[in-house]
Order: C-alpha cells, then structure tokens, then sequence
DNA sequence: ATCTGTGAAGCCGTTCACAGCG
DNA sequence: CGCTGTGAACGGCTTCACAGAT
C-alpha cells in the first residue's frame, strides 16, 4: 500500500537480517569514533576490527544494505555513516517517553547517548506523587495520569518502560491503547502485547546469570579469580569476539 | 523431595546451546512467579506461555539439562527450579563489584534482581572525589584506587563496568590484570579482552535503535499514531550532510 | 595488486511431528 | 490417553574462498 520509488534499493530489498540490523548500531558507533580522529576511508578490516566482529561478517552485512564500498580501497567513512544512519532510520527524530522514574529511569533521562542519535525525550512520568513535580535533567516528571494525554500531544513513538515488574503490563497496555508500538522494557517481566508491537528487553540480573553460568565452569566455582585463564573448550567464549588494540 | 540423585549428564552432557543459557534466567523467574502462587506442576505449555516461548523450544531446552519432567503430567516447580538454578549456577554465591557509581551505577547498585539471585555487591568504585564516601544503598563508594585490593580481598569474581566510555577500557584492563575473567559492560565501547575473558554488553541506544528501526518500515515514520503524519515513505529525507553527531 | 561483494558450504537454532513413557 | 523427549526437516546466520571491480 505504500506505493514507494526504488532508488538504489535495487539490490539492498527490503530484508535485512534480524542479526545485521543488531550490528549495525555498533558499526554506526566505530565509523562515529573513527570520524572524530578524521579517518576519511576504511577496510572492512578495520572497521571489523573496531566493531568487534570478523571481517567477511562485516562485508555481508554491509552488503544487505547496497553497495556502498570501493573495491581495492575500503569504505568511505561520511557515507557509510549516513547510509547506516538512513537504514537505521536515524536521520529523523523519534520521540520517547520515560515512564518509571527510579533509579534507572533517572539514569535513562540523563543517558546522553539518546539525543546524540535522534531520540528526544518528550517526558518523564512516574505514578509517586513524591517524584512527579520533581526536576531531573532539565525535565519536569509528570503524573502518569497524564500518559495517553501526552503521548497524543507529543507525538510519542517510542515508549521506554522502567517501572517495578508488578507495574509493568498495566502500563503497557495503556501505551498500546494509545497508539504506541514500539516498547523498550526495563523491568523483568515477560510483557505481552498484540501484534503489531515490538517489544525489546533489557534484563540487568540475566545478563549476570549468564555470565555467572560460564564463570562457573571456568574453573572451580566463585572466588577462582587467579590467573590462569583460557582453558576449557574451544567455543567458550564464542559469543563475544575478542579484539586486538 | 528429589526422588534420585542420580547423576543423569549421561546425556545432559557439558554442551548446552548458548541460545538456551540465555533462556534458562526467562523460565527461572517464571518458574519463581508460579511457585509464589503455590502452583506445584507445570506443563510445558503453560510454562512456554509464561516465558514467551513456544512449548517445543521449551523442552528442547530442559532436555539439554536432563530428563526432569514426567510424561502424561508435566515438571515439578520445585525440582526444576532447582535444576535450573544449580546450571546457572546460582546455587553459589557471586561478588561482583560495580565500577562507575553515576545514575546508572546507583540504580544497579540498588537493583533487587541481584541480592535476589545470588549475586553479592561487594564494592562501589568511582573515581570522583565527590562521589566516594557517598552512601549509596548502604554501602560506601571506595575510590577506584583501591580496585585491585579490593577485588583480591573481597574475592570479587564479576565485575560490572558503569563508567563513561572513555574510561572502560582502562578499567576493564585493570579487573582483568586483578584475575576478573567476567565482565559485565554498560559502557558503550567494544572492550578488548584476552581470550578466557567473557564479556557481555548492555547498551541502551543500540535497543533503542533497532526499535527505531522497526517502528521506521511500519508506517510513514515517528508520530504515526498521529492523524497528522504517514504521508510519505520512509525515504523522504533527502541526501543531505544531516547526520549528527 | 588490493579489497569488496557474494555464491556455496557448514553450523546452529527452531520447528515439526511422533515415538516413548507414565 | 496426555505430555514429555527427541530424531528429522527446515531456515537463518556465519564462515570460507574466490570472482570481480578499481
């Protein structure tokens, strides 16, 4: 139904890989930190390097995108951050909401890596009256009364959930009901939704327990914390890449 | 309670897919929620649902543990709570340390997911003078300084990176020189770690960003739910030097 | 000569469908 | 019969290795 001009999409399609999209941020990230030491031009080497991942990885995402490298010489820094930033819809604003205004929430609204990439928070909400009213990061914390209201007036796109887990789905229901359809989730609670709805999910205490699941057969248990690292099987530490300064 | 301790990894083995490591901490706390609610036997269907999973993943899974359910009936909360556990290894207790006490520090510092799983903070670092000395819930933040006795002495095994980036790799490589061979990063670089070392990531903006992602191919882009907005195709935004920084 | 872009192969994880056991 | 446990089929992602462009 949306009747759309293929440019130079000729190629690129419309399916780009879940696991490539995941990356892409963090080569968005590299080629940002490469542009301010002034690099002009890059090998897929290198920016593999940079990002953490292999090099023939690297190129196969890329090329999901187009073709937007130079054979025998490497990609163009600029352009490569502006087609990335492009597929990545980072060129426009999105407006997102804060609802939870606890520790992590304050920590959120003072996350300085949202508004250098295009996300603006419109609000803070949080349902205690101790905390509405309050000012943090430049921002007044509003009544959660308020949600549909401000979501409507502000254009909210992007919902951003870090209230306690009992809290949690009420809350999303009522961003849904309104019209939103993307949730980032801080609290440890499996939400659901209807379709239509993306969900991603950030979990503090999983993220240790599986770190706590290798750790454990790493050697002797807790507290083995001497030198001799790198035994055990070979594919231990395959799911984060290593890489040389 | 347990019918048999019977060492039954004939089959169990020491290969578990990390795709079910990561799931196992998502049936835990759903497993943990009906045990609250008194439910004694759980079919693999109602679990599933429970963890947002379908129910032959979810037995694919427990079987990479061992045979813990019972045919015709379903698995016996307690019991795989406790298989669950005792795999992760949350059986034993974790110190971790938190490095880096800003907004994000302090909210992972007060975190109940951690004390609740096994997971013991035994020190807050910071480099700030106006932050060490502070009391943070309940416990002294130390100067960075002391970061190599204090991981000695105190046993510290998982170490949680809350620092700018710019100050990450530096500290990663002091905790990692200290014996730590598990680290927990917030920061938003890509550490470089020997092999031996594991490293998981957690970064805000890149959820952020393939939401964006998702919620940009949906419609017409941000503001949609407004009746104002969806005109064009996403590929409005003309090439331009529109990249921020 | 060099480095990208990509078929092809291999690996891993998910889903299916049913055998096996209570 | 009901539900778990699992071989087998399937699909997607990663890696390899080289064809192809500059």
């Amino acid at each position: 139904m949306t009747p759309r001009q293929n440019r130079n999409r000729d190629r690129a399609d419309r399916g780009i890989p879940e696991a490539t999209v995941a990356r892409l941020p963090v080569y968005l990230r590299a080629l940002h930190s490469l542009q301010e030491r002034g690099v002009a031009t890059v090998s897929s080497e290198e920016l593999a390097s940079a990002a953490g991942v292999n090099s023939a990885k690297l190129r196969k995402d890329l090329s999901h995108l187009g073709s937007y490298g130079t054979r025998g010489v490497g990609y163009e820094v600029e352009y490569l951050v502006y087609q990335i930033s492009r597929e990545l819809g980072l060129t426009q604003d999105w407006v997102v909401a804060i609802i939870g205004v606890g520790n992590l929430g304050r920590a959120l609204a003072g996350y300085g890596g949202f508004a250098s990439r295009g996300f603006r928070v419109a609000g803070l909400l949080d349902a205690d009256d101790a905390i509405v009213g309050q000012e943090i990061s430049g921002m007044t914390v509003e009544h959660i009364d308020r949600l549909e209201d401000l979501i409507a007036e502000r254009g909210v796109s992007i919902a951003v959930i870090a209230t306690p887990a009992a809290a949690a789905q009420g809350v999303c229901d009522r961003v849904v009901a309104a019209g939103v359809t993307s949730v980032l989730n801080f609290a440890p609670v499996v939400l659901s939704v209807p379709d239509g709805v993306d969900v991603r999910k950030v979990d503090l205490s999983i993220e240790l327990q599986i770190l706590a699941f290798h750790e454990q057969r790493k050697a002797g248990g807790p507290g083995d914390h001497d030198p001799r690292a790198g035994e055990g099987p070979p594919g231990t530490t395959q799911y984060v890449e290593a890489v040389q300064r």
